[in-house]
DNA sequence: CCGGACGCCTGTCGGC
DNA sequence: TGCCGACAGGCGTCCG
């Protein structure tokens, strides 16, 4: 479900309810995520005070003195910040009690998620520890684009949702990215040019910020934290618009497979 | 090393 | 109405 600027939206929602609040406990209801939630998280959270939530990439970062969680919601995970008494609903699969009588609750029907405990420095994480460029940092431009492309026949798409590569982008933004900047998804990422990647920096940079501004997009179940929808579904131009006219030149956007995901372009401004 | 396919899960929707 | 397949904002792992 939730790409970089959902991931953000909810990092911002959540922010104010819990930086420097106790965790007076944590409660799991169902440890098997995609990793299983351990023990060494319930007892390393108890009793610490949140100092910060960062993200990197699509993991939200929960730094305290002891050691930090790391949480990723997956395809279908969500987080609220509720009443500690809130009557947990199916797929609520772990509560942070907080000492301000409210709850932060991890939800995810999928299980594609996950919530994770280390002592370490939480980039050291193996999950993190690859993982490219921020694509709203400076270590992302189209010369680094460009250089890392060199000799590879991976489609653009694929290659811009290649964590490794750059971290966050998703199936959406990845397919409205290249709408903006008119590649054609199918091109092989090593055959474009940097002056076109100069383009697509750009259309990555505003489209994925325009959708933080928006509260991210909500497709079916994306929620903030106090559970309202994101708004950047309106200014969508491809994703999940197949046989609607383009409205740039009023041509059909197509739909195609691309790496097992689904693909929408216009074959017209797309090249 | 590279690119592509496969699972992991549950829920929803459309077609028959 | 029910059943069945396709598909869904992700991503680690495996295979050729």
């Amino acid at each position: 479900m939730p790409e970089l600027p959902e991931v953000e939206t909810v990092r911002q929602g959540i922010m104010p309810h819990l930086l420097k609040r106790k965790v007076k406990k944590v409660l799991v209801r169902e440890h098997r995520l995609r990793w299983p939630v351990e023990r060494s998280l319930v007892q390393g959270m108890r009793g610490q005070v949140i100092k910060d939530i960062t993200r990197r990439a699509k993991y939200l970062i929960f730094k305290t003195d002891k050691g930090h969680a790391i949480i990723h919601l997956g395809m279908s995970g969500s987080l609220r910040v509720l009443p500690s008494m809130a009557v947990p609903q199916k797929h609520d699969h772990v509560d942070f009690l907080l000492d301000n009588q409210l709850c932060l609750r991890f939800r995810d029907p999928r299980r594609f998620g996950c919530v994770l405990w280390t002592g370490d420095s939480p980039l050291n994480h193996p999950l993190l520890r690859e993982l490219g460029p921020e694509p709203l940092g400076e270590a992302f431009n189209a010369n680094y684009l460009f250089s890392v492309s060199r000799g590879k026949k991976v489609s653009i798409k694929s290659f811009l949702m290649n964590a490794r590569i750059v971290s966050g982008i998703g199936n959406i933004y990845a397919n409205e990215a290249l709408f903006l900047s008119g590649i054609h998804p199918n091109r092989a990422a090593g055959r474009i040019s940097l002056k076109r990647y100069i383009k697509l920096v750009t259309a990555i940079r505003h489209v994925l910020q325009e959708a933080i501004r928006q509260g991210g997009t909500t497709l079916r179940d994306f929620t903030n934290e106090q559970g309202e929808p994101g708004y950047f579904l309106q200014e969508l131009r491809v994703y999940d618009r197949q046989d609607q006219s383009c409205e740039s030149c009023g041509g059909v956007i197509k739909r195609v497979m691309i790496g097992q995901r689904a693909t929408y372009y216009c074959g017209h401004c797309q090249r």
